[in-house]
DNA sequence: CTATTGACGGAATAATAATTCCGTGAAATT
DNA sequence: AATTTCACGGAATTATTATTCCGTCAATAG
């Protein structure tokens, strides 16, 4: 994990991992005969520090919070928290994305983890398909990544993320009329 | 070009190169004696096919425009349309960008021209590190790439991230009270 | 105490990709 | 027509990395 870390997924030998760890080459292969075995089992200590967000988050998140302003507020909280545990991870594993299909596996996991947590927070006002990309746009992680390198503290970043996904549903809403 | 749109650029072999130009391995080695030359004259081409946006656009993009808003509303046309060009090759680069110096070159090339251009755009408004920085972000090719998947028409997209721009302006100005 | 098991790792091998070499032939020059 | 030049590309070479092989050793079982 330190060496995928350091230098990235796919650019990271089998070799280098064996010397790091001070054993031979052949001992990394028997634990993990291929990449992929070892992207898992990196993965399953990955998402434990990481803690993606899932629908499960929900009733945790959300308690008591009757409103969707007052969900958003603490939704908006519980991302810039996990972007902080996991951004680089998440951005390291887009990079390899499609040169290991594990790690495509795993971004779409905590994606769809992600969306069912905002759709559990605006659930009260009907969310379209065009309002839900639009909303998992603003919460990317490279949006994230820029916020957090601007010059703001987290509780400005937050405030601003609240201010654009509110924004983002009063813009949605305008442009699709409710059927008559 | 082709093949590096197929595969990615860093997966790309010169025998693939090769064998689809019809040559000899020996030969594209010639004409690019590295990987790096090769991304170079490549980079020519597609700068010419995607166009990116510099501050040098400025005068034909908001001519006469007189208002912020105004100009806000030709540069997200215009972000739109440059993304509808290029988003596909700016995110491919974007994968390859740590292992190709000359990828993160070009990239940040193209950042930096957005990045004066929406400065022209909101000059006006004296802007702030962390509003440009905020700005940036939302005009992220990744935010576009998922505005572009929903199930939106290119007006309804570029109306939605006017409005985010707008509201982004207003949300860190808001927290930013001018100096006494 | 001896036999068995199985993880270990150095060294050999295989696979893939970059890079060099060198003979060939077509075009340009004399 | 003879000579020079030079791009070409197949084949050999090198480099890098994955993968296998097999002897060694420590722990465990009998």
């Amino acid at each position: 994990m330190a060496l995928h870390d350091e230098q990235g997924v796919a650019t990271t030998t089998f070799a280098d991992i064996a010397e790091r760890a001070g054993v031979g080459p052949a001992t990394v292969l028997r634990h993990f005969p291929n990449l992929g075995s070892l992207v898992m089992a990196c993965g399953q200590h990955v998402a434990e520090e990481m803690r993606p967000l899932t629908p499960a988050d929900s009733t945790r998140v959300f308690a008591g919070q009757a409103t969707t302003a007052a969900r958003l507020e603490r939704l908006v909280s519980e991302i810039d928290a996990f972007y902080e545990r996991g951004s680089f991870r998440l951005i390291a594993a887009g990079n390899d994305r499609d040169r290991v299909p594990e790690l495509d596996e795993f971004l779409k996991m905590v994606d769809a983890g992600l969306e069912g947590l905002i759709r559990e927070a605006i659930v009260d006002d009907a969310p379209g398909d065009p309002l839900m990309s639009v909303l998992m746009a603003l919460c990317n992680v490279t949006v994230w990544q820029r916020l957090n390198r601007a010059n703001l503290t987290a509780l400005e970043r937050q405030a601003i993320l609240m201010d654009l996904l509110t924004c983002a549903m009063a813009s949605v809403r305008s442009r699709k009329p409710p059927m008559p």
